[in-house]
DNA sequence: CCTGTGGCCGTAACCGGTTACATAAGTGGC
DNA sequence: GCCACTTATGTAACCGGTTACGGCCACAGG
């Protein structure tokens, strides 16, 4: 780029009174597709030391005023653009949360990176994702490779090996925990499944219900492991002459399907099912209709999450404010980096039950 | 943060001999909750230099296979991350790429997010997330946000408004559209909606249909526009006989049912709909039932996107890939960022047909 | 007129890495 | 025995910000 146009940038001269010309190392314009403008640039560009640019651009207070809108002014010509890692570097704070999540499945994850990114870019932070593939000790490695790229972490291990690992995990950052089974080392937000485990037996029990059967979830989750507790125990407390009887499932709509399958076949009697979560309730929904079984009047049936699926298809469940369970973990992060959180705590989000079709005609 | 440790933040101790030993600043195991630990303290606890220990973690030849093994050791052992900012500083790679898309919403968007986690974990990339809010000025905001702290940037843009903002802002780092409507100065990658709406009118003609509705996503969305030209285009291609009938929705099921309903008050006659979207589809087949009309018989629905909701209430659709959409958007990128991309060029994303029992029996 | 004070600004150290270059030791060939 | 060359390691200059500290100047009080 031979001698372009270098009459409009050229100030610089002036404090360097003779020499040759420093070759003008990065005197563009801010239109060009130039190397970014860097903070000695704009110094330069303004004849004030990088010092004076960067408390001016900082809102320092004391920088003269029209000192400071001239910096703002240079900077908004040259286009520039605080470099993130060099400020991170010296700030030692990064504006970024690592957010690490089991899997990217279905509206529950959607909803809740809507809520985490909302609280987070309310307090002017951004969201650095990971997905440990449903694989342990992915948990981990995720999370150490973002160590010094994030302020805190949010993780949300709903399985139990890989809180386990968690555990043993020195951590150097602040971290909130979701749905996870260790509600004492960290802060942590959970779901209240047993409170609405609790009341989807009560529901259930009050429109008539007699035996009453539990889909519940995977073994190693803790959702499925505290919706099934929660059950067993509702059980015992409100209809102690009733067997218990659970079928464990995988989450799937394919699980309630053929548990509801094998249920009819072994012969045993029910009317009225609690699954853990709803897609295992709509496959349980879809084998009754195909059985012939009406809902709810011979059956009636509960999920759990209140997915849109659920709208649509009438089904009775237990709603979860996922949004809110992303909100409130970033803000209690953010809490925690900025050293106004007290001592780890447990914070609960209590299920609403939604009542549908397929508990109530 | 009451009485922390005072002892580590003396750090211009180090430079003025001061006698005294140092304190061994920062000689904890990795069990405590210390500082982290630098290159330098891993440099000092193996009597080697700072470059040598750089050199060996980052897998350079010239480093003595026997000094690699005992740096590798003491770095394990004092628990030593590299810290994410510096590096970037002094390489001027982050390892991230930017993701920002207008709304975090359903099902879409967590199959985009995979697509796109997947191929970036796949090549040691982290993902930054962003939310425009669909507010139109967001998207340049968050953008600026990111310049620095991404290698590049996946933008999804499909209102118009945004895109043109988009095409004004100089940009500093590569980039691949999502779905936008500029094709020519970058990277891109998007649906085939005029295939997608080809396929549909096709099916719906093979099925017998003779006055086909369509309708319509907002006005100033790509994938709207795009579909509804696409459908006028197959109209008047293969049933040049046909009136076009079209009403704008946006994109929302009410606005289905809504313009059914209004279709019949009017007396309008009509035996196939395709719509712009599942949603609207699916509002279109409520108010059908609902007034008491035959799916397929007297009239057939079909959709676009083929989300979970779709297969549920056997809705025809033209399925789309969105994890491939995120998954090869990202490949894009990396591909650009590491200079093996040639020049922009626009690839193209085939919908598929999926027929189920809104259009035939 | 001298000195204290406060506002504004510049100098330079520092954050924790990477890497060009220098240095030192070992190797082979003549 | 000397030089060229390779290999292994150290030194120090960056990357682009932030900020402690000190200097300069205007102004007020004595």
């Amino acid at each position: 780029m031979p001698h372009c146009n270098g009459s409009d940038h050229t100030r610089e001269s002036a404090t360097h009174p003779v020499t040759a010309e420093p070759a003008t190392h990065n005197s563009q314009t801010a239109s060009g597709r130039s190397e970014p403008a860097t903070i000695r640039d704009v110094a330069r560009s303004a004849n004030l030391s990088i010092a004076s640019v960067s408390r001016a651009l900082n809102g320092h207070a004391n920088v003269n005023p029209a000192t400071r809108a001239r910096i703002v002014a240079v900077a908004a010509e040259l286009g520039y653009v605080p470099n993130a890692a060099a400020r991170s570097l010296s700030t030692a704070r990064t504006h970024a949360i690592g957010v690490v999540l089991p899997d990217f499945h279905g509206e529950f994850f959607s909803e809740l990176m809507r809520g985490m990114d909302r609280a987070a870019s309310a307090h002017g932070y951004q969201l650095l994702l990971s997905n440990t593939h449903s694989d342990n000790t992915m948990a981990t490695h995720a999370i150490t490779a973002m160590l010094g790229r994030v302020d805190g972490l949010v993780v949300m291990a709903p399985s139990f090996a890989t809180a386990k690992l968690l555990r043993n995990m020195p951590v150097r950052v602040p971290m909130v925990l979701a749905n996870t089974g260790d509600g004492t080392a960290h802060h942590s937000i959970r779901i209240d499944n047993r409170l609405g485990a609790n009341s989807a037996v009560v529901h259930l029990l009050e429109q008539g219900c007699r035996r009453i059967v539990h889909i519940g979830g995977p073994a190693d989750n803790i959702d499925g492991h505290e919706r099934r507790e929660g059950f067993a125990a509702a059980m015992r407390a409100l209809a102690p002459t009733q067997s218990i009887v659970v079928r464990d499932g995988e989450f799937q709509d394919s699980c309630g399907d053929r548990i509801v399958r094998e249920l009819l076949d072994q012969g045993i009697e029910f009317d009225g099912i609690f699954a853990a979560n709803d897609m295992m309730a709509l496959g349980a929904l879809h084998a009754l209709r195909e059985c012939g079984i009406d809902v709810p009047g011979e059956v009636a049936v509960i999920g759990f999450d209140d997915i849109p699926l659920a709208h649509y298809l009438a089904l009775t469940t237990l709603r979860v404010d996922v949004a809110g369970v992303g909100g409130r973990a970033i803000d209690r992060l953010i809490a925690e980096i900025s050293g106004t959180a007290g001592l780890p705590s447990t914070e609960a989000i209590l299920p609403e039950l939604v009542i549908r079709g397929s508990t109530r005609s």
